[in-house]
Formats: structure tokens, C-alpha cells, sequence
DNA sequence: TGTTATACTGAATGCGTATTCAGAATGCGC
DNA sequence: GCGCATTCTGAATACGCATTCAGTATAACA
């Protein structure tokens, strides 16, 4: 008997139903699972013997013999970051309708150790959804090759890999509310507050800056431009920069709301006033931009549908083994009053 | 060869690295495990046919033979509440360093078939940890019967049952913003915005606010308290409510920054300056206080911490057997500017 | 060189469930 | 009342890993 004293000897098997019954484990498991007509009598007294003795199937044992685990991993680059609760409940919501269990791991930057140790929860979960840059396409390649169900939230793979992504629309969002900041309180020296190097919601954000300056005539300006790495603090010091040094504008689109909210302050304390000296947007709509003074005016990102809808590929791709390449989901202007809407 | 066509065949088992390695199956364990001494030129065989063939081991099996699963049952009763954030983030980490996955499942009110259809995740993971309200009395007991490892999280068990919990000072947190106000800001007419029924956050938050009006012998007015239910919305409407019948009050305690929040749109939309008019505080120092105009004092609770207590307190009674009963983990008074502070 | 201790290794077995395959019980027609 | 089809049921097996038990080769010693 290996192991027998690590082990738990409390639990009930399906053995021990059977006998209670009088019946073969076959039978108790036909009658739970309803493959093959088991007759009335023998089936009560099964269900009764399930009930009084309490058995509930082992998950490892199930998942052995079934070859699956009803599981979706979900790898996260951190956890808690504010931005993750909305598509933390579609994901949670959209997996449990689906009757998925949700098993979670975080991926840290110098981590590479823990991909070797456990090559991202295969074997573990039926299928992956990946929210970190710190994947790297050889790893994605590798699991593709070992048609291992993935899904991508907020990042498209590297060319060439069919794995279906799920993303929002950065780039025509981020048009519309430069357009607006334009064409409806006629500013024109519009500073953008970018996103990290490599981030891909950056980069199409900053399209959409610069696609919306080309389409009113207005030229590009490298000067008003910083890197504010979606970060408050980082942010902040930009601008403050910025106002220290006298550069001249009338508005600033940040990369995204915490950006924004670095922004902001940096502005205040230089005496600015938002929106009448600078008008200001963000990008996301987080919790706190309603809150930030003047609300802020924002694109929201339907991030708890990414969630949703990164779930519902990602067991399409189990169950059929076929999902939609590429969702692109819309975003929407939020008109408050830090652009100069009363 | 049951199930074959809808097991992957794709997935590399120690069969194939034994073979491969020219040993038997039992070699290739002692090489991944490190349990026996096993010859480095075998040993080195044996890693090299691993790494070839790209070999991980079926959690599954594994778990099946080892009798556990090296994983920790997390029941939230909704996710991404904003709240959860930090706890998650503690939580996680935690568990990671610990060595253990981390399987999130919420808790509906009224899905009490879930709990039927699996048990709290028992046979699923080694331990669990519970934040919800909703798993009552009867199913703790059970699970504590049956001696499986539960801690609970910002609540305690029913009388009589030694579950060890880890909760916050919430009493004497609410009992110095209390002090704070009144002392430094001389105010004595504080209303209170009490969190839900049956709350234990919301009870002891309460009985910090009675104890610190006894102990400045201020009578407790039952007109000062109303319903903030830990939410924007309704707190706001109790504010306003109160202003438009005239109460008199010249400060607020609201039983959670939500309420605070809530509290705030409301003086600010009766005309009511904060701090100068009516001063207010709050309870939990989440993200979104710090950006409120003022910023909100409130008092620190350490929801990140608690998290992570709570993970090693579970993690030791899974491998020892015993916790502590009781963690008490210390709350802090954040002083901004919305008491009146400068 | 023979003997024993030592260091490794492989065959066999158990973990608990789902499923297959063949056999037992039941019902039907004649 | 017998044979055959039809339902049901149980024994056996596979899933993949870790471990035990019984070895076999090697080194140490006399």
C-alpha cells in the first residue's frame, strides 16, 4: 500500500457505494451519469447510498480515466492590478456557465524557472487563456504545435500563429476621442501620454492619436509626446516636465486612465486648470475615472466582455477544436467633463 | 482501450521516456523526483530523453497516486469587486511561493444546486479558503467533520466550530477614525453608514463608532445611523435623505469607501462642503480614495495581507495539521483631507 | 578468487473512475 | 414450457504516475 499513510483515508469511493447498494461500481456509475438504462429499483437504491454516504467522484481520478479536467488556466502577468477585476468576473462568470472550473497563475517577469517546471498548466487544464507579455512566441509555438487549446486576451500572437486572440478596438477609439477633443473643443496642441514599448494597446492607441492629428491637417509633434507608461506616477512626471519646461499645449490624450490620473495632478499642481487651460482624456474607463475631479472623459473598454468572450472561444476551440480567429470588440467614447463637456 | 478517440494521444507519458532512456518507468520518477540515488550516466539519459520528448507529468496521474493535489480551493461570493483586488493578489502570491495552484470559485446567493453538484471543490483541492456569507453553518461543520483543511477569510465561524479565521481590527480601526474626529476636528453630531446586516465587517465597524461616542459621552442619536449596505448608490441616497429632511449632522462615517463615495455625491449635490460643512471618513483605503475630491481619510485595512495570511494559515493545516485559530491582523487610520485635516 | 555489503534498477502494484465485453436475468412469441 | 431477443449487470481493464519489493551488477574486503 503506497503512500497509505499521507493519505486520506476519510474519502468515499465509489467502491464503497457499490457494496452498500449491492451493486458493481459499474453500475453506480451508470446510474450517475445516465449513459445506460439501469432499472428503477436498483438506481434508488444506488442514489440512496450516494446520499447517505455522501460520495462525491475524486476529480484526480476522473480526470485520469475521462483524459480531461474541465479546467481553463488563466495566466495572468499580475494579479489584482484594478484593471483585472472587470475581466476577471466575465471570465469567472462566462467558465462557470460553461461548467468549467478556473485555475489561476500569474506569470512574473524574471520567472523563467516556473515555465520550465510546469510548462503553463498543459496536462492541467484543457485549455489556456494568456494575458502576458511574457509568453514568448517559442512557448506559444510550442503549445500550438502540441494542439493545445490557447486564447489570447489583449495581444495578438506572433505572425504566422494561428491562436485566437481577443482584443478591443484601440485604434478607433482612440480616434474618436482625439476627433472629439478636436472637433468639439477646438483644441489642436495635443500632447499623448504613451504606453510601454511593445505593448500592443499602446502601440494602436498611438495610431489612433496620430490618425486622427493627420485627418484635421494638425502635424505631428515628437515633442508632444512621452512615455507614461501607463503608470500614475510615471505619468505625472512627464507632464510635470512638460509645464516645467514650458511646452505649450491645450490638451492631453493619456494612454490610459491611470496615465491620466497622473495627469491630472501634475496639472493641478502646476496651477493648471482642467479643462479650461488643458483639457484631458484616458483611455479604459476604470473605476476611478468617474471619480477623479472633473470626472474624467474616457473610451471605455469592454473589458469584462473580453473576459466573456475569450471563454467562450476558448471552449469552442475544446470542444469543436475550431474558434473565431480574431474577436475585436468596440469601444466607446465617455463623455464627461475633464475634455470641456459641461 | 476505453475512451480512446476522445483522449489526445499527443500527450508524452514516462513510458515513452523510459523507453526512450532505455529504463524502466520507476528510473525515470527517481531522476524527476531525486528520491533515490540513480547513476549520473543514467541519470543523464534519462534527462535528456525528457527534455527531448518535451515530458511533463499528468497532473492528473499524479494526483491520483500521491493522494493530493498541491492545490488550494478559493470560494469568493462574487469576483472582481474591486475589493478583491489586493486579497486576490495576496492570496495568489502567497500561494505561489507556498508551491500551490489556486482554483477560484464564486459563490452565488441562490445556487445552492452547486454545492450539491460538487461540494466546495473537496476532492479537488487540499484546502479551501471561504469568503462568502453564503455557505452556511451546516456545510463548514460538514467539511470540518470530514477534516478537511478550511480557513476562513473577514469572518468567523459559527459558534463551536474551531475553524481558524483571519479577520481585521475592525472595531478599534472605527473606534480611531471615530476618535480622530471628534478630538481633532471637534465635531459631535457623526452620522454613521452602517455596512449590511448580518455583516461582520459591518458589525464591529459599528461597535468601534458606539464606543467611541460612549467614551466621549456622546449620546448615540438612532437618527445618525442608516443603511449605507457597503454601496455607493444606496449610501448616497441615505445621505441625501438625511440632508433633505434637515438633519443635523457635521460628520460622516461611512462603514466602507463605497459609501464614503457615495456619501460625498451626495453632500456635494446638496450644496454641503466637505470638509468645512460636514466632515467625512471611511473604512477600507481602497485605490479609488486617494482620487476623491477631497481625499478621503479613512482607515487602512490590510486586505493583501490578510490574503496571504490566510493562504499560509491553511497551508499550514494541510501540512501540520494545526493554525492558528484566530489571526487579528492591525488596521491603520489614513489621515487625507476629507476630517478637516490640512 | 570467493564472499558479502552496497548501489542501482525493474517488475509489479495501487490510486479511483469510466468503459467495454461478455454473461445473466427478464420478457416475449409460439 | 422452450427458445430467442432484449435489458441489465458485473468482472476486468485502462488511464499515468509513484512506490515497494525483490532482485542484479558492482565494489570492497579477506
Amino acid at each position: 500500500m503506497p503512500a497509505s499513510k499521507t493519505r486520506p483515508k476519510s474519502a468515499v469511493t465509489a467502491v464503497e457505494v457499490a457494496r452498500r447498494a449491492g451493486v458493481s461500481i459499474a453500475t453506480v456509475s451508470r446510474v450517475l451519469h445516465q449513459t445506460v438504462p439501469v432499472s428503477d429499483a436498483v438506481a434508488e437504491r444506488v442514489r440512496a447510498a450516494v446520499a447517505e454516504l455522501g460520495y462525491v467522484p475524486q476529480t484526480a481520478a476522473r480526470n485520469l480515466a475521462l483524459g480531461k479536467t474541465t479546467t481553463l488556466g488563466l495566466l495572468l502577468p499580475e494579479i489584482g492590478a484594478g484593471f483585472f477585476s472587470p475581466m476577471l468576473r466575465g471570465i469567472e462568470s462566462a467558465a462557470r456557465e460553461s461548467g468549467y472550473d478556473l485555475l489561476i497563475a500569474t506569470q512574473h517577469p524574471a520567472d523563467a524557472r516556473r515555465a520550465l517546471r510546469r510548462p503553463l498548466g498543459a496536462h492541467n487544464t484543457d485549455g489556456l487563456l494568456i494575458f502576458t507579455d511574457n509568453v514568448d512566441a517559442a512557448e506559444l509555438g510550442r503549445l500550438h504545435r502540441q494542439g493545445f487549446p490557447v486564447v489570447l486576451l489583449y495581444r495578438s500572437p506572433a505572425a504566422g500563429l494561428p491562436i485566437p486572440y481577443v482584443v478591443v478596438e484601440n485604434r478607433a477609439g482612440a480616434r474618436q476621442v482625439v476627433d472629439h477633443l478636436i472637433d468639439a473643443h477646438g483644441r489642436r496642441r495635443i500632447a499623448f501620454l504613451r504606453g510601454p514599448a511593445g505593448n500592443e494597446d499602446a502601440y494602436w492607441r498611438e495610431q489612433g492619436y496620430r490618425e486622427s492629428l493627420a485627418a484635421h491637417s494638425i502635424p505631428f509633434d515628437p515633442d508632444l509626446v512621452a512615455d507614461g507608461e501607463f503608470q500614475e506616477q510615471t505619468a505625472r512626471a512627464a507632464v510635470a516636465h512638460w509645464l516645467a519646461t514650458g511646452r505649450e499645449l491645450d490638451a492631453i490624450f493619456a494612454g490610459d486612465d491611470d496615465s491620466a490620473g497622473g495627469a491630472l495632478i501634475a496639472l493641478w499642481q502646476a496651477g493648471k486648470r482642467v479643462p479650461q487651460d488643458v483639457a484631458l482624456a484616458g483611455f479604459d474607463d476604470t473605476l476611478m475615472s468617474r471619480y477623479l475631479t472633473p470626472p474624467l472623459t474616457t473610451v471605455h473598454a469592454p473589458t469584462e466582455r473580453v473576459g466573456q468572450e475569450a471563454v467562450r472561444q476558448l471552449v469552442r476551440l475544446i470542444t469543436t477544436g475550431h474558434a473565431e480567429p480574431r474577436v475585436l470588440l468596440p469601444t466607446e467614447l465617455v463623455i464627461r467633463q475633464s475634455c470641456g463637456c459641461p
